[in-house]
DNA sequence: AATGTATTCAACCGCAGTCAA
DNA sequence: ATTGACTGCGGTTGAATACAT
């Protein structure tokens, strides 16, 4: 279908954000809640499109929003999950506690992809390229870029376990686009007065917390993260999980045991494969 | 110091899915 | 069944910045 864009309207403001603009969307938000784009801006006192309030508040403006480098943990977890997933960002960005579906996008263009293929690797694909890269092809190599050499060769495959990750269980959900049985994760906050999601949250901490007594021999601090928030009500969801629902909780589990244990094993595409069609109801 | 080139990432664009009328 | 509004997603762009010469 596809819809005339939103920006084009005289008057509105375009390209970077001012501070005030910033403090606008926040204290409306912060007071009235996300959600209702398409107004938001106008009750707000804001000439800008909803669509770009939406996009500045999800990818800066957030509270649950973390600053700074993406972690060797965080690098190895987004390639692994684009190797099962593509290019996904939404739902790779979900498994990623306050990173942005954009931040890991612009990050894996501008680094992942950029050393995959330094490495022989195909970043589409995951697979190795027939030939390595020849040096004289190198666009830069006449200046020297030092930068790329030196992430050639102190860069090296590193794998990463996977760390527990907080999630939400509201946020099972069947992805409107890829029909993904999502569990994304989210950042912060949220308690539920659900008993049954409650019990549900704790099911899934004992697997996760199994997990990692398994790995590290049951020293392991990051089980200290290990926390199951409850409760949001976000409507966009199309299926939340009822805690009285046994075979969707054992399906979920199934699915969770059959994630991690996929990260656990290397270049394992068949698994990969199989993994990923189980989520493509 | 000046200039050219490469890199980064916030923001934009267009498409597609969902839902209500 | 159709239509249009709304929302979310992935791809792309371009200004700002970093780096090399």
């Amino acid at each position: 279908m596809g819809r005339a864009p939103c920006c084009t309207k005289v008057g509105l403001h375009r390209g970077p954000w001012s501070i005030r603009e910033d403090t606008l969307l926040k204290n409306y938000i912060q007071l009235h809640g996300e959600g209702n784009w398409r107004s938001l801006p106008k009750k707000a006192g804001l000439l800008r499109c909803g669509k770009s309030c939406r996009l500045r508040w999800m990818n800066y403006l957030r509270p649950d929003i973390k600053r700074g480098n993406i972690t060797p943990d965080e690098d190895d977890l987004i390639v692994r999950l684009h190797a099962l997933l593509g290019n996904r960002w939404s739902l790779i960005a979900g498994r990623l506690p306050g990173r942005t579906d954009n931040e890991i996008k612009n990050y894996w263009n501008t680094h992942i992809s950029k050393r995959l293929r330094s490495q022989g690797t195909d970043p589409d694909s995951h697979k190795k390229l027939p030939e390595p890269p020849q040096e004289s092809k190198k666009k830069r190599n006449k200046k020297g870029n030092n930068k790329e050499k030196n992430m050639l060769e102190t860069e090296k495959v590193k794998v990463h376990n996977p760390k527990p990750i907080r999630v939400t269980l509201s946020s099972f959900s069947m992805s409107r686009k890829s029909r993904i049985f999502d569990w994304s994760t989210r950042a912060n906050h949220g308690t539920s007065s659900h008993e049954g999601e409650r019990q549900l949250g704790t099911e899934f901490v004992d697997i996760i917390s199994q997990y990692s007594n398994l790995k590290d021999g049951g020293n392991d601090n990051d089980n200290d993260d290990v926390r199951f928030l409850l409760g949001d009500d976000d409507q966009d969801h199309g299926l939340v999980i009822n805690g009285t629902d046994l075979e969707c909780q054992s399906h979920v589990q199934k699915l969770y045991d059959e994630y991690l244990e996929l990260l656990k094993t290397e270049g394992d595409q068949l698994q990969s494969d199989s993994f990923v069609e189980s989520l493509l109801i």
